[in-house]
DNA sequence: CGGATCGTTGATCAACTTCAACGGTCGTGG
DNA sequence: CCACGACCGTTGAAGTTGATCAACGATCCG
């Protein structure tokens, strides 16, 4: 049984003891291996996943084939790509777990439905959605603020146990940089 | 009589046509001149913005001094501080109106409120926020994506318009170069 | 007319990329 | 349990992208 989806509703909505099951059973439950992808680009972006353990990454591919991270997401995180999402349309995005990861899935059908069937997780999902928007609003500030090395500088400080969590090239990947370049940052940094 | 706000809630929830005053009465309207700021730097981001008609833009000052503008927001956009607004705490943006423009203001607590008036007003909410976060997930995908003469080449084939409305230097700031820079793109464009 | 604001130009400079090569480590199969 | 290969981090040289600075022109508005 999932305390885990439970206890964050219950951090932003009030939940009826009663409730707590149908909204579960909304859900499935998947484990996705290190390394394997939920969504790929191009196919329909069906589902919307809340982690309950482990960590997700979303990124895309760019035209010289590299991967590029643009979000990260742990637990208690909600992830997909919005935009297809929202429009059930096709999504130029992959989601791939960065560590053996377990998540709650929903299809998009299925939240209708559940927000049809328990009108006080509309209310759930604003501030949700409200709180990753200004999060997001933040990391843009910060990605027009400061330089790569800057970023760097200011991610290792903030989240010093995220560092830990992620190979080094997917945290270069993240910040927008080679993972050269973060090796010499590295490299300054210890002299 | 705002047939603006109500024609955009009404394109994502039904209202009941006795509702439409009850809501309206939450907000105050403003007209802030070109250059005037609704929010500054340091202060408690106290209001969620409407636009009815006109161009606002939201900024930082970096540590040069430099302006650089994050987003921009005209008709039928909400802007403000999210995390700032969900927290009302002190803001490090400043919103300023790029032309004459004529919003919809509401505080904290009045939202609070009206959601609890009305809570199909939750369903809009998270229905605008769901678009606005995934239109900011897109915008950082094209900020690793692309180099910063492919930014511009991008944005002024898939937004002309906007080019028209707001000056060159306003352009370089939210595509996150200099104006110097700019200059020299459009020659290269022209040749 | 006069000043402020905005766009342009060109020279120099710093940040970051690219490419190629090497070394360590980890997991897997023999 | 060792050996091999794949994967990851590091190093250094050379090349690009875009910033900075200073100066000049154009335009707009009072």
């Amino acid at each position: 049984m999932s305390a885990q989806l439970l206890g964050h509703l219950s951090r932003f909505v009030a939940l009826k003891e009663e409730d707590q099951a149908g909204i579960l059973a909304f859900f499935q439950r998947k484990h996705v291996k290190k390394k394997d992808n939920l969504l790929e680009e191009g196919r329909i972006c069906k589902h919307h996943y809340f982690i309950e353990q482990g960590c997700l990454r979303l990124f895309f591919v760019n035209e010289k084939g590299v991967e590029q991270t643009t979000h990260f997401a742990i637990e208690n995180w909600w992830l997909t790509d919005y935009l297809a999402f929202q429009s059930q349309q096709t999504t130029g995005f992959y989601i791939q777990a960065v560590e053996n990861t377990q998540v709650l899935a929903i299809d998009w059908h299925a939240q209708e439905r559940l927000l049809a069937q328990y009108p006080c997780l509309e209310r759930y999902f604003r501030l949700v959605y409200q709180r990753a928007y200004g999060a997001d609003q933040l990391r843009i500030k910060y990605l027009y603020a400061f330089s790569r090395e800057e970023l760097y500088s200011h991610f290792s400080t903030h989240f010093p146990e995220f560092i830990q969590r992620i190979p080094q090239y997917l945290l270069a990947s993240f910040l927008g940089f080679t993972p050269e370049y973060l090796s010499e940052i590295r490299k300054k940094k210890r002299s």
